[in-house]
DNA sequence: GTGAAAGCGCTAACAC
DNA sequence: GTGTTAGCGCTTTCAC
């Protein structure tokens, strides 16, 4: 039962103002760098800080300041999935690398549940953050909502659309799905299917639109497996099936390089070669994507970038110098590697 | 510059007493599910509070409560590795379970430089988290040094030996390399090398040890390759250093399942057969192992479990009916499969 | 350049 | 059961 901590309260601003035979007013000006404070002022405060221990309260600034200095980076994903994605790492050393360098502090919230959802509605209208940025929302996510009822600065990265007048930072998944595609076709591949993943959210299911309007009317329903994830197994199975029904099959393109990754084992396993007999492509340019033997030509997203403006965007929204309201769209890059 | 959120001030506690006629003290109890209300006054609150579109001040409650509800759970990674780690994923897990019962808000940050470690010792003196859960803390980590001092409630995850007194969770990583190494040699692996990563912390530091006292005798440090990060790159290049120095080795214990994966990659293109000439152990029983072809023998790590526990010693450390100074070492387990 | 004092929005102790 | 009131620790006018 000896506890230090209950020991010896919190030395407060007025401690420290006694200590240094000053007043509170002049040393709240010291600990935050205000002009107009002798400079033996400044030495006997910081003295003062040193010797009493003090540590300044976040809760009593930010309830006058109504600022906490933090972000918080929402992730909404079946949590297992998160190592998955090599995107989520990239967006947020973008975000991290940005909020830092202006000096608030980047807090990842997981939501994982719906107790996590109630929670982290609580957390954002407390006050904990001053702005928000959203990976993977889906529709009519309560997040969402309570971010547009109470305010709050926020960028969604991915475009759900019930966020229709939020601030938003996207890749055209769509026309890359597209470009990458008709490619397959250039290559001269006339039986291509896709391994679609993800169709509950608008990536997984622009992708699969740009792979249709690619194959026009040679699209071929039949030729497409659906996975709800983006992964290796999702890879592996889809293969089999699409293997089963169309043994003539020459090219495939996976939702992402996860998947073709699974694919691409099956297909060797299966005797066919890559390029040689059937093409694969994939989605992200991820590590999986130079583990492929052959390397995998796929599409590289800019997630680091996706992570950087989202946060330039709601660092402006706080500072009130920008609009709530403002998309922009990043091009992708076809990376064409050895597998198709 | 028609600000929405300007517009409307926030709407306080006072403003919903008014509304319903109450005082403020009422409508506290309310808001915080005591008892002593009258089921008219709690109706009535709730009304108000609906009309009024209250939301309650984190900051003005912290404030008086000295409780923000909040854990924070600090990764120290160069973030680009924060991806191919899996055991980082599963005690975000793990912690965020256990927390999520709780009602405590589980946040993430990411120390990624000297400046975020100063902002992060910022955030946490202020007082936004009732308590920390440190993973791959180095020695003389700034953040440890913080923690410490302000006696902030906090549990390690892996042993960094300056936080002696701290409480901590970790695994055995020696006894676990060395059983796994052990059972290497006796399935008459004669010329047995080791692919060391992570140097730099006590995981990688007590695996390469484990693997020198299973040897005994028979360790030749010439077959140690070393390499900073526990990547699937640094077993392609240290497999090619290996087998360089000693074409006839016939085992190899990696440090990390995606170090093993590197390495088995390099094996089969030099035309070697695993488990037939030579046998391949890893690390962590992460996705990789069961990628790799034959699927990898490894020591499985229960990084989830980890993660629960030390939610649960700093949520104790909050509730202060558990002592600071507290250490336990989880066993690990070895998942025998084809690639030795 | 510095001090005094008025809150920020809330909880909790105490009256009633 | 409910109202009243005294702070929690800080910033920020406004005097001087």
């Amino acid at each position: 039962m000896t506890d230090v901590r209950a020991a010896r309260p919190r030395a407060t601003i007025q401690d420290v103002a006694d200590e240094a035979g000053l007043s509170r007013g002049t040393v709240s000006r010291v600990l935050n760098d205000e002009p107009y404070v002798s400079a033996e002022a400044r030495d006997a405060v910081r003295e003062a800080v040193r010797r009493v221990g003090y540590v300044r309260s976040a809760a009593a600034r930010s309830l006058v300041t109504r600022r906490s200095g933090a972000v918080a980076l929402i992730v909404h994903e079946p949590s297992v999935q998160v190592l998955d994605d090599p995107n989520i790492g990239n967006i947020l050393i973008g975000t991290n690398a940005v909020l830092s360098e202006a000096d608030q502090q980047l807090v990842t919230i997981m939501v994982d549940s719906a107790r996590d959802n109630e929670r982290v509605v609580e957390y954002l209208r407390g006050g904990f953050v001053d702005g928000a940025i959203v990976l993977s929302a889906r529709d009519g996510d309560p997040v969402t909502r309570a971010i547009a009822e109470i305010g709050l600065p926020a960028c969604f990265v991915g475009h759900p659309s019930d966020a229709a007048n939020a601030s938003y930072i996207a890749i055209d998944n769509r026309a890359a799905a597209e470009e990458i595609t008709r490619r397959l076709v250039a290559t001269g591949r006339r039986r291509i299917g896709m391994l679609a993943s993800g169709l509950d959210r608008d990536s997984g299911q622009d992708r699969l639109e740009g792979f249709t309007a690619a194959l026009g009317d040679r699209f071929d329903p039949a030729l497409v497996a659906r996975d709800p994830l983006f992964s290796y197994t999702a890879g592996v199975e889809g293969m089999r099936e699409l293997l089963e029904k169309a043994p003539d099959l020459d090219g495939v393109f996976a939702a992402s390089d996860a998947v073709a990754a699974g694919a691409m084992d099956v297909l060797q396993r299966s005797g066919r070669s890559v390029p040689g007999d059937i093409g694969v492509v994939g989605f992200d340019d991820s590590a999986w994507a130079l583990r492929c033997d052959p390397p995998l030509s796929t599409v590289r997203q800019p997630a680091r970038t996706l992570g950087e403006h989202a946060a330039q965007q709601v660092l402006g929204q706080i500072a009130g110098t920008v609009t709530g309201s403002h998309g922009l769209v990043l091009p992708t890059e076809v990376v064409w590697r050895g597998s198709a």
